[in-house]
DNA sequence: TTGTAAGCGTTATCAT
DNA sequence: ATGATAACGCTTACAA
């Protein structure tokens, strides 16, 4: 009897004022107590008062479960990233949180761990859990987007952000990740380099192909010729980094090796800075170094690096506004918003001009 | 009439298959569709076969809300830190999403942004959606813990985690800040240097007392004396960059200057990173430089930075699992862990040592 | 072995 | 102006 009566006091979670409670104590009945909760016109001054009074007296606070059951609708969005801990990507969900805070929606996070069979997984776990929309940036091993379409075209909201899926007729937004790119690359060309080495992401991913065509215009545009053996693809994009080592390994042994690299991501832009560090690599003497990074990163490495800094949380903030537009339909379902941000270009004073 | 039909398939959710379609398909009852899919024994084998059939051919997937509803529980738990995109707190959360995921948990996100007033909303706004337990760790401001303990002895289980409060009686996982601290200080000490410098957090988070007393008890040990000019505290701990700009400003130019300095959180390492930077200050020859940070920032600065590691992911995984066993009532009630996990002390080679 | 009905907390549709 | 009832999807006594 004891124990049953500890257990029970320990799993039982502290019992909730329900609109019975209030009604109870009212002598009123429930369709009552909850059309003044509401501020129906059709209950009289007096009882509302009453009931608001008895309401906070008792501390009552609706049951979301019991409304999101009877409205079907959970007000909390899904979001799926490759990892949390990336700052490109926390930094986005710093401002999908911002913006959902302020709409009163809840933030279910989960990764994909830049695994296919993960995302998909987490897309139908949050799906299942009654989302009412998601933001989903996909994993590198996506190539395949069926998981995705088929969510969109049962009606559930989604926006894609950052990495896109070809093919699903919906919100996106993403970098000008062509400009960044190009104006990285041209940045070295203009200090001088001519044999530019581009480190990129999982050749799959929308990013890649987009900044490593900024890349190659770049040089084009500059009379430089494409070397392929100077690109190299990092397929798990630096949640490896092994692989980051062995690509930059891979081209500083080349009979004509680069006097610079473009990072085309943040991760591949640490990877790199961690990869000279550990070889001795000065920066801009043994290589030179301009990429995508986020403005801490570049600040402390010595010399501070020229960098393309993503608006990560302008991304996510943006994201999460389009999502809840499209869950609270205030979008016409047929016109699909592809937003481009555009990245800023941050020239240090120090970095990477030929000494 | 168009128009409406629109907006209806605009609004509208996916028709999810429910257990009152599998019953009609069959011609049975809700209660014996229900006791099929839960595998009870008092139901015939046939019958079981013929409802699993049908579910997986009508793709039912059981609706979590109302279960939650039912079961007074949503498998969802909340987690409060001050900011996502504060890689240690990101990586933290890692953890957090790694084991809640494995057990079939969301995880819903909030941060307080080091602020009082938010946490306590924080903290309101994730109970009444009815969460299963939370995970916090205080904000900057916070020094009065009513809102935690409230909800604590109202039954909601809770694990603080790094910073956490005094009084509350819970289940809590720190860092054994007092020995990272020690030995940052004294690896400082063992290099010859003497006048060395603290930067800690806001006085009023438990992970600064504990720091600060390993910091001057390594002195003491080393019979050199606390010097309370060297000690500086930056309130938001780094959240406002230009507070550890202006402290180490201060410290720099008092008449007898520090030649090394503790820094003691991955946040105030960064910034300290920063300032050196910007000031043109070069660690060691200008100021030495160890404190607590994490792998990549500690990697990239040059010279690379002997430091304290926080073992963030394994943080973020024993609260979570505490959490759960909690949620579960897997553990009575009356036993309160209180564990401290070890940080790593990791030297660099060509760290700090006196030219 | 299976069906009926009540209940979780709320709101909407009818009555009254 | 207020009350009774059904419904949201599911589980579980209790009946049959």
């Amino acid at each position: 009897m004891n124990a049953e009566f500890e257990n029970v006091c320990h799993t039982m979670k502290f019992e909730a004022v329900t609109i019975k409670d209030i009604a109870k104590a009212l002598g009123l009945s429930t369709s009552t107590v909850s059309r003044a909760l509401r501020d129906s016109y059709e209950i009289s001054p007096e009882t509302k008062k009453l009931v608001l009074e008895c309401a906070e007296k008792l501390n009552y606070r609706p049951n979301p479960v019991a409304l999101s059951l009877k409205e079907r609708k959970t007000r909390s969005i899904g979001v799926v990233v490759c990892e949390i801990a990336n700052s490109f990507f926390s930094q986005i969900i710093n401002g999908i949180e911002s913006v959902a805070y302020d709409r009163g929606y809840n933030v279910i996070i989960s990764q994909s761990h830049e695994s296919y069979d993960r995302e998909v997984v987490d897309l139908q776990f949050l799906s299942s859990r009654g989302v009412d929309g998601v933001l989903v940036s996909v994993s590198t091993e996506t190539s395949d987007y069926e998981h995705i379409s088929n969510l969109h075209s049962k009606g559930l909201p989604i926006v894609l952000f950052d990495r896109i899926a070809p093919g699903i007729n919906t919100h996106t937004i993403i970098i000008d990740n062509f400009k960044g790119s190009y104006e990285a690359t041209e940045h070295l060309i203009h200090n001088g380099y001519k044999k530019i080495a581009a480190l990129c992401p999982s050749e799959f991913l929308s990013i890649s192909s987009e900044r490593l065509a900024g890349y190659k215009e770049a040089l084009g545009a500059n009379d430089l010729k494409v070397n392929n053996d100077y690109i190299k693809h990092c397929f798990y994009g630096g949640m490896v980094f092994s692989e980051i080592e062995e690509a930059i390994n891979q081209l500083m042994t080349l009979k004509d090796p680069p006097e610079a690299i473009v990072t085309l991501s943040d991760k591949l832009t640490l990877g790199a800075l961690k990869t000279f560090k550990r070889r001795g690599l000065k920066i801009p003497d043994d290589i030179a170094l301009v990429g995508f990074s986020n403005a801490d990163i570049a600040e402390i490495t010595d010399p501070a690096l020229t960098f393309v800094r993503q608006p990560a949380f302008e991304m996510g903030k943006a994201a999460t506004e389009l999502l809840l537009q499209l869950i609270e339909s205030k979008r016409p379902v047929t016109e699909f918003e592809k937003r481009i941000l555009s990245p800023e270009f941050i020239v240090m004073e120090s970095g990477n001009s030929r000494s």
